[in-house]
RNA sequence: GGCGGCGUACCCAAGUGGCUAAGGGAGAGGUCUGCAAAACCUUUAUUCGCCGGUUCGAAUCCGGCCGCCGCCUCCA
């Protein structure tokens, strides 16, 4: 395997501190207002990851932490009248409730800033201790100029920045460059007792202490999303490394943004769509393959005409699978050996081969998406040669199989057809039940039966009319949600 | 200003030295069908922003130019 690292700037080998088991960090969510779907892909992406890793045959151990105290909790707790807690509690709830609608599972350990407050004051007097950190009136600055590698991860020359620095700086700093790791307390604010004084931690000390609480010194993989390179995780290697004097992390791992006009999509721009706008249009899954369907480090422009696409390749599995079922329940029992057989078996076989070597190149979920796809083209190819027999039954289900174990890494095509179907009803909002439906049909049967096409045309228009498509197989009339269309409404 | 990234068909997108430039969507023609729908087949990039260079050979490496974006402040 292969995976992109942030610190070395190229693709490398992957080898973990230990051989069977990895260990993940990914930087989880300030918890102070609902998620975009940019958090929505930084989640899905690390999912993914994690999945994959098991899929290979790693033990994984995974943690997303939440950052439960800072300066947006409090300002929101004022602005809703409510304590910092009850805003953390609020949008936790609320960021559960989102991921998994979106199928994200959850991580290992989730640790919440504000449960390691003890740990991080270890860290802060040890830092200051080895003289990498100051006090200045109850606050903790840490000293960059002492760590001579700062700058290694986001390849930001230290003279350039403090050049650059913005003018918010604090007097009291040695320097601009210096962040803090514990900040005093106003009165009023949220506070917890230390050496300096009531105050509460940095933004930036929580990763150290909780990756260092669980996973020790040194571990294989931390992630997030590109905008955290600098200065969290810049400044997560500063501390955890002066602390420790081990390396920290081995790879660095960042995921792209979701764009809108090219556009960063970010609270301050105004310019995001929440996670839940997002599923009352479109289904989870669709939402998932439109994420996976560019490499995680590109950006990617929000559309939903993509997402539209996006749907109909999904429907595209689910009708395969419909088709699938309904040709083996009438295909004859009788063998028959056709000279698609081989050409399939192949293709089957390959698969799973073609799809670890699209993953185990720095996961690269949209190459695996094109085999996916392809496999199902497969399928379809492969029935038009009208097969038959058992050999015939066997290669169909090993194929099915097959894109269904892929698809549990992408935590895609795990559904039924008709559990599809009725996830399309409800999102999009179909004033039809399942029975109406089939009623309508068998209405419609009757009619063709009867050979009363205007009949039979006209039930088929109006369901037509409310986004449902019938079509008729040899096996009977099947239903399905017109997809790749604007919903009505 | 410093650092980094991107530009592949009508749209999205994979591909980073050599087999036919994946895959999805859209369009056109065909097979199938009572008509449809779906599916399949054929078709839509002799070419990868532009110009040079390296090489037997480049979308892929190097240089320049044009355009777009990100980080340098909280940010997934």
């Amino acid at each position: 395997m292969r995976v992109y690292n942030t610190l070395t700037s190229r693709k490398e080998e992957f080898i973990p501190v230990e051989k069977d088991a990895v260990r993940i960090y990914a930087c989880g969510v300030t918890v102070y207002d609902l998620c975009h779907i940019g958090h929505a892909r930084s989640a899905i992406v690390f999912d993914v990851i994690r999945n994959y890793l098991k899929y290979r045959g790693y033990s994984v151990t995974y943690i997303r932490n939440f950052t439960d105290i800072d300066d947006k909790i409090i300002k929101r707790a004022q602005e809703e009248g409510l304590s910092w807690k009850e805003v953390a509690e609020k949008y936790t709830d609320e960021y559960y409730r989102d991921m998994d609608a979106l199928g994200i599972k959850r991580a290992d350990v989730e640790p919440r800033a504000t449960e390691y407050i003890q740990d991080m004051i270890e860290i802060i007097k040890g830092l200051i201790e080895k003289g990498y950190a100051y006090e200045v009136d109850g606050d903790v600055f840490f000293e960059v100029k002492r760590f001579p590698e700062y700058g290694k991860l986001s390849k930001k020359p230290v003279d350039q920045l403090e050049a650059g620095a913005r003018v918010e700086v604090d007097e009291r700093k040695r320097s601009p460059l210096d962040f803090a790791l514990w900040k005093s307390s106003k009165e009023g604010e949220p506070a917890w007792e230390s050496p300096w004084g009531p105050g509460r931690p940095g933004w930036h000390i929580e990763c150290s202490a909780m990756s260092l609480k669980h996973f020790g010194e040194t571990f294989d993989i931390h992630g997030g999303g590109a905008d955290l390179i600098f200065p969290h995780h810049e400044n997560e290697i500063a501390q955890s490394e002066a602390y420790t004097g081990k390396p920290f992390v081995r790879y660095w791992l960042h995921n792209g943004f979701i764009t809108i006009s090219k556009e960063k999509m970010s609270k301050s721009l105004g310019n995001f769509f929440t996670i839940r706008d997002i599923l009352r249009e479109f289904d989870p899954e669709v939402v998932r393959t439109f994420l996976l369907g560019t490499h995680y480090r590109s950006p990617i422009e929000f559309s939903r005409e993509q997402l539209r696409e996006t749907e109909v390749s999904i429907d595209r599995f689910y009708s395969t699978l419909l088709r699938i079922d309904a040709y083996i329940q009438r295909m004859s029992r009788k063998e028959r050996k056709i000279q698609e057989d081989e050409r399939f078996r192949t293709r089957i076989e390959g698969f799973p081969e073609r799809f670890e070597e699209a993953m185990d190149d720095d996961f690269n979920t949209a190459l695996a998406l094109g085999h996916m796809f392809e496999l199902i083209k497969e399928i379809n190819r492969y029935i038009d040669a009208k097969p038959s027999g058992e050999r015939a039954r066997q290669l169909l289900e090993e194929a099915v199989n097959r894109l269904r174990e892929a698809g549990r890494v992408l935590n895609i095509f795990q559904r039924t057809p008709s559990e599809w179907h009725l996830s399309l009803l409800r999102t999009k909002n179909i004033p039809y039940s399942e029975e109406e439906i089939l009623d309508r049909i068998r209405m419609r049967q009757k009619a063709r039966t009867e050979k009363d096409w205007e009949r039979a045309d006209a039930i088929r228009d109006e369901l037509r009319e409310a986004g449902i498509v019938l079509e008729d197989t040899p096996q009977g009339t099947t239903w399905r949600v017109s997809v790749g269309e604007t919903a009505e409404g």
